[in-house]
DNA sequence: CATGAATGAGATTTCATTCAT
DNA sequence: AATGAATGAAATCTCATTCAT
C-alpha cells in the first residue's frame, strides 16, 4: 500500500535478518546450538517464528550464516593487516591487541566457533570455511614471525596461537564459573615475550 | 536365598552402567550432549533405552556422573603427584607428560569438559566439581613454579595452563578438520622452555 | 500488520482450548487422570498431540484448568443465590434442584472432582481450591437451615450434603453398573423431608 | 533342601500373598490403581517385583483380588446377620455400627471400591460383583425396613443408604483435605431418626 | 521360591517446520 | 511481509512383564 521504494524494503530486510542473527547468536552461543529453539529466537528478537523462515531456510542455514559472518571477521582483520605500514613487530602487536579486542567485545562468536570445533559433526559445509580460516590465521602468522627472524616461524605461530586461543580458551570458561581471569596481565606477557 | 548372588548381580550393573558411560560419553564427545539422544546411546551400547534408566534417574544425571568420573582423573594425576619424589622440575615434566598423554587417551573427556564450560547453562551441580577441578589445577602448578624459583609463579602457571590448553584445543579442533598439529613439537617445545 | 487478526486468533485459541478441555474432561471422568493419555485426548479431539501442549503446559495444568472450572460452576450457583429474592425453603428449594441439575448436566465434573476427592495425591494446587469449594458449600446450606429455624443447623446441613452426595454417587455407580437408581423419587423425598 | 510340609510351604505363600495384597490395596487406595506401579508395590513389601508375579497373574489380577476380598467382607456382615437374633430394630442398628467400623478399619478398601465404582471402564470381571454387591446390600437393608414396618421400605433402604455412603465419602474427602468431618454426630442422628 | 537386570511398548513432552490468512 | 495455530517426528522417560540363574 505505501509506496515504500526498493532500498527502503531491502534495508528493513537487512536490519531485520541482522537483528535475528544477533539474537541467535546470543542464544546459540549461551546454551548451545542444538538447545536453542526457534521459538526461543523468536521470542527473545521479538517476531514470530514464521518472520525467521522468511530469512533463513532453516535453522541450520541460519547457523551456517552466523558462522560465516563469524568468520568473516578474521577476513577483515587480514585485509586491514595487507595494507598497513610498519615493521612486522608494530603489525603484531596489533594483530594480538585486535584479535583479544575482537574476541573479547564477540565472545559469542569465539565461544560458538569454538563449540562447534570441538563436534565431530560439524556441518559441511562450515568445514571448509573453518579450515580456510585456520589456515590464514597460521599463515599470516608465520609470515609476521619470519619477517621478525625467528629461526622456526612455524613453530613459534603455533605457540603464539596456542598461547592465544588457551588464554580465551580459560577467560571463557572461568567467566562462566564466576572466577576472575588475569587476561590483561596475560596481554601484557604476550607483549613482553615477543617485544611489541 | 536368592538364586543369582549379590556379587553376580553386582558384576552385572558395574559392567552395564560402565559400558553406558564409556558409549554415552563417546557420543556426547562427538556430536554434543543436547545432539546425543537416549535412543543413539541405547543403539550404540546395544540395550534397551530402558535400561539406561535402570542405572541413571535421568540423561542429566548420566552426564553428571560422567563429568564427574572425568573430574576425577585429575584428582588420579594429582594424588600420585603429592607422593612422587623429586625436583619440582621432574614433577612438572611429569605432570606435563601425563597430562598430555590422559588427554590424547581421553580426548573425549576433554572435549566433553571444555564444551561444557563454553555453555552458560552447565548443570549447577556441575559448576562446583569444575571450579575445584580448575582451582586445583592451577594450584598444583603454582606450587611447583614456586619451587622452581620463578619470579611470578602465579603467572606462570596461567601461562602454562594457557599454552597447554591452547595446544590441545588446536590439535582438536585441526583433527577435527582433517588438518596436522604438531603436538609432539609442541611438547618438545615446552620442555625447552622450562629446561625440563 | 497481522495478517490475521488478533480477534481470529483469539477465537481459534478458545475454540480449540475448550474443545481439548472438554474431551479431556469426558475421558478424564470416564477412565481416570492417569488412565487417560494425550494421545486418546488428541485423537478424540481430532487434533495433534502437540496442539495440546500449545495450550497447557502439561497434562497436569490441563487437569488443573478442568478442575478450577468445574468449581467455578458452584460460585455460580452461590453468586446466583445471593441475589436471589425469597425465603430460605424457597432458597433450599432451588438450590436443590439446580445443584441436582447441574451435577445431572456435567456427571462428569462431579465425578472427576470426586474421585480426585479419593486420592490423597490431589495435586496441591487443587487441595486448596477443593477446600474452599467444600467451605463453601457448606457455609451456604448452614445458613439456610438457620434461617429456617432449625435447631441444630450445621448438623442437617452436614445430613443434607451426606443425603445429596450419597444420592449422586449411588446414581453414578449404579448407572455404571446398568442398574437403575430412582433419582427422581429421591430428590422428592428431600423436598418433603424440608417441606420445599 | 530343609525339609518343610506341605502346610508349611501353603501358609509361607498365603502369608506372602496377603501382604502383598495388604501393601497393594494401601497404594492402590492412596495413589490410583494406574497410577501405582509394580515396583513400588514390590519396594514397600520389601520383595522383588518378580515375586509378585509368582502369586498373581498380572497387575490386574492383584486388583480383581483385593477387589473380591473387599467385596466378600460385606458378604461376612451379611453371614452374620442371617444368623442373628433379635429385633429389625437391633439388626439395623447392629448393621449400621458394624458397617461405619468396617469402612473405618478400612477406608482404603472403600476408597478403592467408590473409585473403581465412578469409572466406566471397571474391569468386566468386577462388574459382576460389584453389581452383585449392590443388589444384596439393598436387599438386606429393604427387609429389615419392611420388617421395622416402614410404608415404602424400598424408598427408605435407598435414604439410608445415600445417607451412609454420602457421610463417608464427606468423611474421607474432607480428611483428604485436613478438615474435620463429625462422623460420631452423624451416626447418632441416624440412630435417632430410626429409633436404634 | 526369589531376584532384579533387561526389554519394549507406550506415555509425556519438545520443536522444526508449514500454512492459511 | 508477518502471524501464530497446527502438525508430526522424534526426544525423554515409565512401567508391566519376562527370564536367566
Amino acid at each position: 500500500m505505501s509506496p515504500k521504494s526498493k532500498e527502503q524494503f531491502d534495508e528493513m530486510r537487512q536490519k531485520s535478518r541482522a537483528k535475528i542473527m544477533e539474537v541467535a547468536l546470543e542464544l546459540f552461543a549461551q546454551r548451545g546450538y542444538h538447545h536453542t529453539s526457534i521459538s526461543q529466537i523468536a521470542k527473545a528478537a521479538d517476531i514470530s517464528k514464521g518472520l525467521i523462515y522468511n530469512y533463513f531456510e532453516s535453522k541450520e542455514a541460519l547457523l551456517r550464516d552466523i558462522v560465516m559472518e563469524a568468520v568473516s571477521q578474521f577476513d577483515d582483520i587480514e585485509a586491514v593487516l595487507q595494507s598497513m605500514e610498519g615493521t612486522a613487530t608494530q603489525k603484531l602487536r596489533w594483530v594480538t591487541e585486535t584479535a583479544i579486542e575482537t574476541v573479547l567485545k564477540d565472545v559469542k562468536h569465539w565461544r560458538l566457533l569454538t563449540s562447534l570445533g570441538l563436534q565431530t559433526d560439524v556441518l559441511t559445509s562450515l568445514k571448509e570455511a573453518l579450515r580456510t580460516k585456520t589456515e590464514n590465521a597460521f599463515a599470516l602468522s608465520i609470515a609476521l614471525f619470519k619477517e621478525m627472524g625467528f629461526d622456526n616461524p612455524k613453530q613459534e605461530a603455533y605457540i603464539y596461537g596456542a598461547l592465544l586461543d588457551g588464554m580465551v580458551l580459560h577467560y571463557v570458561s572461568m567467566t562462566q564459573l564466576d572466577m576472575e581471569y588475569p587476561l590483561e596481565e596475560m596481554k601484557q606477557f604476550i607483549f613482553k615475550r615477543y617485544n611489541l
